[in-house]
DNA sequence: TCATTACATCACCACTTGTTGATATGATGA
DNA sequence: TCATCATATCAACAAGTGGTGATGTAATGA
């Protein structure tokens, strides 16, 4: 790839929007809002199995997302700044406005769909 | 999964943020920030293949974060909505603060990478 | 009509990534 | 020390996803 701009800024950015490309990460993020939670609650909060929450923890923490404090045999997660929740906050504003674009878009999600008119 | 919040607005959510969440895409992103391009325009600013361009294109196309138009035999692409602009900001700063964290994120670039001390 | 240009689609491959179940590690308390 | 709880890691699998080359389609102009 011979991308135009700086490269490697592309990449970082690619990489901090696929953090918040998965439904659990975000359901993840979206509990987070209301305050640092332990893995177990986080559990609890999302539906998730253990391993896949610890992994996708794991994820956001390396991503630089979240922030993670060992207090006796537990593990709290936080969001590492407050410009994770405007980032979340500009993007529902922005669905707000192409949802239905989004909504529409079957591209990943459906196999054999008719060609639209 | 049983995820807490509103499942469907997390889905769209991470619908849009996927959008993002690719260099190529973002490259594309990033060339039509100066304003509308042709297919060709896209591909030469870009360095990706025509069909790769293409496709890219559809899916930012059906999530709704760029129209396409055309003219005569040509398809001009531009933004969908100045806030696809403002996210990509909102990213960088986000970034600027966060960068050292996302740039030791090798949990999916790196494998057998020694652990961390 | 025919060649050319611009773009989209298809078939296919390789790699990435999310998920699960099993298991390891590490801290706490009896 | 031993049992238990909280969390992380591992192996393995299935599905998603990006890339390429070949091909299709539609518009333009000779």
């Amino acid at each position: 790839m011979l991308i135009r701009a700086n490269a490697q800024s592309i990449g970082l950015k690619a990489k901090l929007f696929r953090g918040f490309s998965d439904p659990s990460r975000l359901s993840i993020l979206d509990a987070l809002l209301a305050g640092p939670l332990t893995v177990t609650e986080i559990v609890e909060a999302t539906g998730l199995s253990q391993p896949n929450a610890s992994n996708h923890l794991g994820c956001l923490r390396d991503c630089g997302l979240v922030v993670s404090a060992q207090q006796g045999r537990y593990v709290t997660y936080h969001l590492s700044d407050p410009r994770v929740a405007l980032l979340l906050n500009s993007a529902d504003e922005l669905l707000a406005d192409v949802a239905r674009g989004v909504y529409q878009c079957t591209r990943y999600d459906l196999v054999g769909e008719p060609e639209r008119p």
